[in-house]
RNA sequence: GGGCUCGUAGCUCAGUUGGUUAGAGCGCGUCACUGAUAAUGACGAGGUCCCAAGUUCGAAUCUUGGCGGGCCCA
């Protein structure tokens, strides 16, 4: 089959006549300039005038409920970049879901309490805040912690972040303390709750304990010392293998910490370890004991001469002979020597000053040895009374050299050393902070309790994503100590106990559940206002009771009027764990228990996935959530850690400025955010390209749809046409893009959108159909059923974007309510509050194949366009034609007739003929010399000037314009 | 120092159970178009797959050890 002769006709220069009022050019006022910094606050105005997040809530839900519950960001600053990819992802999430057709409300909420906001307040209210009550320091910091759950609740609101902005929770709200301490009262009711002396971290500057949470490492310089402790040397105690038994003898100790030495109580060694004694030949110098394989390096330190080293015995075979040794500041006091598990030979000596109030594992040995749990030390980090004399009332910041001076004075000091460490310092004075014995509240949380036993459970019942934040969490889980829950701030939910005047605690589940209502209507601040007899209710209390030794005794009666309340706060990660009860339940019950997803960053598997997973623990059958997910951190474009300090930085709120929230939406789904995320002014500006894209494709579908009714103009797409790829490729791209969304994985998302527009719409597609589109008669069937395919096209493009560019999607939505025939399919819609349309049904395989066919083809034309633009310099491809060769045997032969002008469209040519032979193939000509040019659709055509009406039109030019002339 | 984790073109990402010459889009360069026009198209140049050793006929992929980054902890 080939294409019938035409004669040619002799090139003229067409009539100068302008067409261009005939062709169907793209009209739409869909801007090309987005202009997001000034159209996106009229959006905003326009959502909240129309109440759009209540009228999503109103829509119907076909598939129930899911909720993602928000982690509470802390109210204080402005917000940052680790705020933009949270809320941005969770935003995406939710309205994803909503899309769906699930009932997906979120609820943003603020975490108030706590020390950073209250040393803020400090700090500016200087001295004057000694003179304020405690009521008083409560309301300035309740101001301080509002002004910026505005601030950030607006600048949320502006990144286009939907939910109940009108009804956030707050766990500054009386409802959500009262949750709180509801929580509080089911622990105390399964005995998880204990009150001990124990050591905390503690800050010396803030006067409070801290969480692990709450610190923060950093490079610290301290003197370490060696120093000699005097063995009590008796002959049953001493080892037979170390030699004649001497008259006197010095263990050697190493600590970075000389100020902990007062409250030395044993010296630990490793069971398995091996000790040895060694001796100055001289005998100038009484015989060290250290670990053997540390000798040498101890040793040299020091100038010892003519050393000789006995034969080792292990620590466990040395303790059985119960050594003792002096303490080397009260040579009055005789300690032992005691095993311990955790003593290593890495660096030291192998023997581990043991101070049970200033350490976990020390407390912990002392626990086990009956130690007395000496801290010496008072809340300002100064000496009590019970020290020797010189050290009495000196902090310990100073007291490191004074202890190394009385330690040379009393030839102890073996050697001393200046090193440089990673120290625990606290996270909101910066200053170091150091372990100390005070009394506490606990929660038992660690070990092989109940508790913890069901948190294990609880982490094996829930989805985490990706999956090693399952071993994260487990590997926090197994080396948990107990959790420190009492702060000794104002600022914060009270530990709602009652001392009397001997002592007794009152801390019960009855009376915290009396305490927890009385804080829903009163507030947590009646605590400080409120008599015990008024919050009580009552001249006395029958409780149980909590002696000063530690006992519970039953039926106890309180004097309401003897009673004072408990200092302690609790520590905040309790709170904000606790809002799976507090919000989940009290403040907001239509969200429901257990929610669907945690989504936080990967530091919360400490934090608060947590706290929430722990306390839900001690009283739940359930965990709080179905499925976490983890999102890393934001570094900069070196992949360094974002600092104020170091100016690398991006401010959220000036990049908001410059590039609009859409753009930092997109860029937030463009990247793999389980990973760290490089972030940089550049990175915006790239994302600001494909933005532009993305809505000029938008732009190009709206403007030719300009004519297009989709109630009465709407074709199926031609068998074998583009139409039938595009379909193809769309239904493809619809059931990817909704199983990315589904996987939470944003970043195919955007990469299947972007490079669908790029090369299958933009580079094919709407390539192919330009012609068709503007030069064919308006209602023909050609252009009708490509206009279908534009429509398709837009419609899941605005709705498959909607979740990532709230505000373009919102805007190009109402272009598309603008097309014929759209009110009346869909009335006044908003795109976010649609349900992601139903993809047309698969077209059919076979269709799609004879794409894979032809496509090479093109691929093949283009190169040689190109090749004929470098040799001879043929710019247009409209100057140009194609010799089509097919295989007469192959399945596609019948249908070249049709195929044909598809791969002229494609490659933008003036012409093509087909023609059978052995292969495929294709062959590009300049066509320049050989036909004129359509003055309508600047085709060489051989037909053109076939009509004699229309000398300078193609035929199907001709008969376009003259059938447009007749109707009008 | 320990636990978890990441390291493929300038950027963002793909790379199936190991298997031709490691891919895509963007960006960049060159060119074209001027009826998608501060838009669009074409072609092209870009990679020691962090490094090293090992296993294997064969390693971006598996093993071990480094180096560098991040989070959490000590």
């Amino acid at each position: 089959m080939t294409t019938p002769e035409i004669k040619p006709i002799v090139p003229t220069e067409p009539a100068a006549r302008d067409y261009k009022h005939t062709l169907n050019l793209p009209q739409t006022n869909f801007d090309m300039k987005a202009n997001l910094t000034q159209r996106e606050p009229a959006i905003l105005a326009r959502w909240e005038a129309n109440r759009e997040y209540e009228a999503l809530r109103q829509r119907s839900h076909p598939q129930g409920k899911w909720v993602l519950h928000d982690g509470p960001p802390y109210a204080n600053g402005d917000i940052h970049t680790g705020h933009l990819i949270n809320k941005v992802l969770k935003d995406i999430i939710v309205r994803f879901r909503n899309m769906q057709g699930w009932d997906s409300p979120y609820v943003p909420g603020w975490d108030c309490h706590g020390l950073p906001i209250e040393s803020a307040v400090q700090k500016e209210l200087g001295p004057k805040m000694r003179e304020l009550s405690p009521a008083q320091i409560r309301q300035h910091c309740r101001d301080y912690a509002m002004k910026y759950v505005r601030i950030q609740s607006a600048s949320f609101q502006r990144l286009g972040i939907q939910g109940d902005f009108k009804h956030p929770y707050l766990t500054l709200d009386p409802r959500y303390e009262a949750g709180v301490t509801g929580v509080l009262a089911e622990l105390v009711k399964n005995n998880l709750v204990y009150r001990q002396r124990k050591p905390v971290h503690w800050c010396t500057a803030d006067q409070t304990a801290l969480a692990e949470a709450e610190l923060e490492y950093a490079a610290k310089k301290d003197t370490s010392v060696y120093v000699r402790f005097p063995l009590c040397v008796t002959a049953e105690s001493w080892p037979a293998a170390w030699g004649p038994v001497p008259t006197a003898a010095n263990l050697l100790i190493w600590t970075t910490t000389p100020w902990t030495l007062p409250a030395n109580r044993a010296v630990a060694v490793g069971p398995r370890h091996e000790y040895v004694c060694v001796r100055q030949a001289d005998g100038g110098e009484p015989p060290l004991i250290v670990a053997a394989t540390l000798a040498e390096s101890v040793l040299r330190l020091s100038s010892l001469a003519g050393r000789q080293t006995s034969a080792p015995v292990t620590g466990a075979d040395w303790i059985a002979l119960h050594p003792t040794y002096r303490h080397p500041m009260d040579g009055e006091r005789t300690q032992p020597v005691v095993l311990a598990d955790y003593v290593t030979l890495e660096d030291g000596t192998g023997l581990v000053h043991t101070a049970p109030g200033h350490g976990l594992e020390d407390y912990q040995t002392g626990r086990r040895e009956n130690l007395d749990i000496y801290c010496p030390v008072l809340a300002n980090g100064k000496y009590d009374d019970t020290v020797p004399e010189f050290m009495r009332g000196q902090s310990i910041w100073q007291a490191n050299g004074m202890v190394v001076e009385f330690l040379k004075a009393h030839h102890l000091l073996f050697h001393q050393m200046e090193i440089d460490h990673s120290y625990p310092h606290c996270w909101r004075c910066h200053k170091p902070v150091i372990f100390r014995a005070t009394e506490q509240w606990f929660v038992r949380a660690s070990g092989t309790g109940p508790l913890m036993q069901r948190a294990r459970r609880f982490v094996e019942e829930v989805t985490w994503i990706p999956g090693w934040g399952k071993n994260r969490i487990v590997g926090m889980l197994e080396s948990r100590p107990d959790w420190c829950i009492s702060r000794q701030r104002w600022w914060g939910v009270p530990i709602p106990a009652f001392f009397d005047q001997r002592g007794n605690i009152l801390l019960t589940e009855k009376s915290l559940r009396h305490v927890a209502a009385y804080f829903g209507i009163h507030g947590a601040d009646c605590w400080y206002q409120h008599s015990p007899q008024q919050i009580l209710g009552g001249d006395t209390w029958v409780d149980s009771a909590i002696t000063p030794e530690g006992q519970v005794v039953s039926n106890f009666t309180f004097k309401t009027a003897e009673l004072r309340q408990g200092a302690d706060i609790l520590d905040v990660w309790f709170e904000s764990g606790a809002s799976h009860c507090a919000v989940l339940e009290a403040t907001h019950p239509e969200l429901g228990y257990p929610a669907n997803l945690y989504l936080e960053g990967s530091d919360q598997h400490r934090g608060w996935f947590q706290a929430s997973l722990l306390e839900a623990a001690g009283y739940r059958r359930q965990p709080p959530f179905r499925q976490v997910l983890t999102h890393g951190f934001i570094v900069d474009a070196q992949g360094r850690k974002m600092s104020k300090s170091q100016g690398n930085d991006i401010k959220v709120v000036d990049a908001l400025k410059e590039n609009g929230a859409d753009v930092l939406r997109l860029w937030v789904s463009s990247v793999d955010y389980q990973h760290d995320m490089p972030c940089s002014k550049e990175l915006f500006v790239r994302t600001g390209e494909a933005y532009r894209k993305l809505r000029n494709t938008i732009r190009y579908l709206l403007g030719n749809l300009f004519d297009f009714d989709i109630t009465r103009d709407a074709v199926a797409p031609q068998p074998h046409s583009i139409d039938t790829w595009m379909q193809y490729r769309l239904s493809s791209l619809q059931g990817q893009v909704l199983q990315a969304y589904e996987r939470y994985e944003f970043h195919h998302v955007f990469k299947l959108l972007y490079e669908f527009c790029n090369v299958d719409i933009s580079a094919i597609y709407a390539k192919a159909i330009k012609d068709r589109l503007y030069c064919e008669l308006p209602g023909s069937r050609r252009r009708r059923s490509s206009q279908t395919m534009c429509h398709r096209l837009l419609i899941a493009l605005v709705e498959l974007l909607a979740p990532v560019l709230v505000f373009t999607t919102d805007e190009a939505w109402q272009a598309v309510l603008q097309l014929p025939g759209m009110k009346s399919l869909v009335g006044d819609s908003s795109v976010h509050r649609r349900i992601f349309s139903t993809p047309q049904p698969p077209v059919s395989q076979e269709l799609a194949r004879h794409w894979e066919t032809l496509m090479p083809l093109i691929q093949d034309g283009l190169k040689q366009l190109d090749d004929l633009k470098r040799s001879i310099g043929l710019g247009n491809a409209l100057d140009a034609q194609a010799l089509i060769v097919f295989p007469a045997t192959d399945a596609l032969a019948p249908l070249m007739a049709d195929y044909g002008p598809e791969i002229e469209d494609a490659l933008g040519l003036g012409f093509h003929q087909i023609q059978a032979g052995d292969q495929w193939g294709i062959t590009i000509t300049d066509s320049r010399k050989q036909y004129a040019s359509c003055a309508r659709c600047w085709k060489r055509r051989p037909d053109v000037g076939q009509n004699p009406a229309y000398p300078d039109l193609s035929a199907r030019d001709a008969e376009v314009v003259q059938k447009l002339a007749a109707a009008t």
